[in-house]
DNA sequence: TTGAAAGCGCTAACAA
DNA sequence: TTGTTAGCGCTTTCAA
C-alpha cells in the first residue's frame, strides 16, 4: 500500500492507457480535429477507466482565455445584490462560464486594494462590479484598464460600459403618484448612496422641484431594517409628515414598524412607499406600494455586455431599463383629503 | 500603430526590464528566498512600470493548489442561502481564497451533471455544497471522491465532513413552546425538504410524538412566500388550527398574510411561528416568534473544515451548532385558554 | 488521421 | 544571493 497521495491522472496517463499519443487525447477532448472512431473509443474508455479530468489550470494557461468571470460587490445577501448576482450567475452558467464573487468591505483604499488583488489573483476573463454603493464605485476605479469590465448600477456614469436601471425616472414617478394623491410634500428615507446622491434620491428631488416644492430634510438609514424602524419612531412624533418615500422595501418595512410602534397607522395617518418590490412587500400589511426592479435581468444584461467585450465586436456601452410602479395598499390620500 | 492586441507582460518581460533572471523575479514575487535589496528594487520598479500581474493560471499549474473554492447551491438569493454564502466568502477571503458560486437548478441528473462539470472545469481546491435541498444532495453524490468537499445542511448524514445547524432540536423546542402555551396540537407548513424529511419537520414530529399527539397532515409550501399565503387562506377556513409552525420566516409571513386575508388575526385566533430569524421577522406585526440560525457562522465553519482538509491533518468530520429560540409576539395561548 | 516537438508563464531544484 | 535547467498538464504547430 503506497503512502503517497494518489495523484490525479494526467492526459499522458490516458494516452498511455489508450495506446495513443497525447495530442490525440487532446483532440478527442476538445473535438478540435478528427480522430478515428477506433482511437476515439479507446481514449474515451481510458478516460472513463482512469476517471480522468483535464486540469483547468493547464488548459487555461495554454488557451489563454479563462472561463471565469468575477463579480465584485459591497454586499451579497441584500435582496437587490443577491438577485443581481443570481442573474449574472445564471447567464454566465448558460454560456459555460463560472463566476467568482468577492465582497469589498468598504471604500477604504486598503479594503478595495485587497479585494482587487484577490480578484486578479484568479485567472479571470472579465469583471462585473456592482456599484450600488461606495465600495463598488471605488473598486471600479482601481481595476487595470486592460481588464474587460462592466459596471452595474442605478445611475449613469461615464467610463466603463454599464447596465443600469433607470431609478431616477422610476422614483420620480413614484413620488409624483404620492403628490397626486394629495400630499403636500413627500419625505425621503434614503439608504446609503453610491455617491453623493443616487438615482432614487435624485428622482425624488426632481419630482418635488418640478412642482415647486422645497425638498425636506432627508432621513439617513443604513441597510438594516432596524435603522428604518428608529426613523419611523422618530417620525411618529411629528405631525407634518404624511408621505414617506423609502430607499428600499426593507427600510420601508422598518419605517412602517416604527410608525406603528409610535401609534401611527399606515396608510391612514401616513403613507409609506418603498423601492425594489421585495418578495415580502406583497405579504406585508398593508401591502407595500413600491417600484419593481428587475435585478436578475440587470445581472443578465451586464453579463451579455461583458461577453460582448470578449468577442471584441463593438458593444453597446450602455443598457438601461425602466422599473415599473406597483401600486398596492400602503399609500393613500392624506387624512384631510378624505 | 500595431493592430495586434497589447499582450500582457510576462515574468520574462519583467526580468529583462530589470536586468535579472526570471527566477529572481519569481523570488521577489513569492518572497520564497532572499534577493538583494538592489535587485529587488529593480524588479519592483519593472513590475510597476510594465504594470505586470502574475498569471494565476500558470501559477496554479505549477504550484498545484489553486486558491479557489467552489460553493454549489440550489439557490443563491434566498435568505439562508445568501447568508451562508456570505459566511463562506468572508472566511475564504480572509485566507486569500476566492470563491465561485454555481447553482444547481434541479436534482435532475442532467442539471446536476452540468453544474458539476462546470465546477470542475475551474482550477478549484475544494468544494462546499449547500445541501439544504434535493439539488444539493444530488450534487454531493456526484462529486469525484478525491475532491476535498464539505457539506452544509440542517441534518446530519454520513459521508463527507459536514457543518450543520441542529435544526431538529431547535424545532422541537419551538413546538414544545407552542404546546406549553396550551395548544392541543401544532400544524406544520414545510418548505421543500432536502430529503424525505428534514430537521425542522423531524423536530416538530418528535415534539408531538413525545406528548402522545398524532402529527396532523403537513402543508407543503414552496420557497415563495405566496405559497404560504395560499395555505394561510386555506387554514383561515378551518377552526381546528390554533398553532402553526412554518418551515421558515418568509413562509410564515406569507401564512400570516393569508390568515389575515381570511379574517383571522395572529396571535389572537391562531399562533404562527417561523424559523431562521430573518431580518424582517422583528419588523413584522406581530413580530415573529422564531428560531435564530447563524447561517453566516455555518458558512465559516464549513470553510474552516474544508481548509483543514487541505492541510491534510485529520479534521473534525462534523460540526454542529444549536440555533436559539427567539420569542416575540406571534404566538400566544389559544383563545379558549385566555 | 496521427505523432513529435514546441511552448503557454510560472516555480522548484540544483549549482555556482 | 543568483542563474541555469526542468517541468507542471495541456494545446498547437508542423510533418509525416
Amino acid at each position: 500500500m503506497s503512502k503517497t497521495a494518489p495523484k490525479a491522472p494526467t492526459i499522458a496517463d490516458v494516452a498511455r492507457d489508450a495506446g495513443v499519443s497525447v495530442p490525440t487525447v487532446s483532440r478527442v477532448l476538445t473535438g478540435a480535429a478528427n480522430v478515428s472512431d477506433e482511437k476515439k473509443r479507446r481514449v474515451l474508455r481510458a478516460i472513463e477507466y482512469l476517471n480522468y479530468r483535464p486540469s483547468a489550470a493547464a488548459r487555461a494557461l495554454v488557451v489563454g482565455r479563462p472561463k471565469l468571470i468575477a463579480v465584485v460587490a459591497g454586499n451579497t445577501s441584500q435582496y437587490g445584490y443577491a438577485e443581481t448576482i443570481r442573474g449574472v450567475e445564471e447567464s454566465a452558467r448558460g454560456a459555460g462560464f463560472s463566476v467568482t464573487i468577492t465582497v469589498v468591505e468598504s471604500a477604504d483604499d486598503a479594503a478595495v486594494d485587497r479585494a482587487v488583488e484577490l480578484v486578479l489573483a484568479q485567472p479571470i476573463a472579465g469583471i462585473i462590479v456592482l456599484k450600488f454603493d461606495p465600495p463598488g464605485v471605488a473598486t471600479l476605479h482601481r481595476l487595470p484598464k486592460d481588464m474587460p469590465a462592466v459596471a452595474i448600477s442605478g445611475i449613469r456614469e461615464a467610463g466603463v460600459p454599464q447596465a443600469v436601471l433607470n431609478e431616477a425616472a422610476a422614483a420620480k414617478e413614484l413620488v409624483e403618484y404620492l403628490l397626486d394623491l394629495g400630499h403636500q410634500t413627500v419625505h425621503h428615507v434614503r439608504v446609503p448612496p453610491s455617491r453623493r446622491e443616487d438615482g432614487r434620491t435624485t428622482g425624488w428631488r426632481r419630482a418635488l422641484t418640478e412642482r415647486g416644492i422645497a425638498a425636506p430634510a432627508i432621513f439617513d438609514a443604513s441597510w438594516d431594517p432596524r435603522s428604518g424602524r428608529e426613523i419611523g419612531r422618530e417620525i411618529a412624533l411629528r405631525d407634518d409628515v404624511t408621505a414617506i418615500f423609502c430607499g428600499n422595501d426593507e427600510i420601508a418595512m422598518g419605517v412602517m414598524r416604527g410608525l406603528r410602534d409610535g401609534g401611527r397607522s399606515v396608510p391612514e395617518d401616513v403613507s409609506v412607499v418603498g423601492f425594489d418590490d421585495h418578495p415580502l412587500a406583497a405579504m406585508w400589511s398593508p401591502a407595500l406600494t413600491t417600484v419593481k426592479q428587475d435585478f436578475a435581468g440587470l445581472g443578465s444584461r451586464a453579463y451579455a455586455m461583458l461577453s460582448g467585450l470578449f468577442s471584441g465586436d463593438k458593444v453597446r456601452r450602455f443598457s438601461s431599463e425602466m422599473p415599473t410602479l406597483v401600486i398596492r395598499e400602503s399609500a393613500a390620500p392624506p387624512a384631510r383629503n378624505r
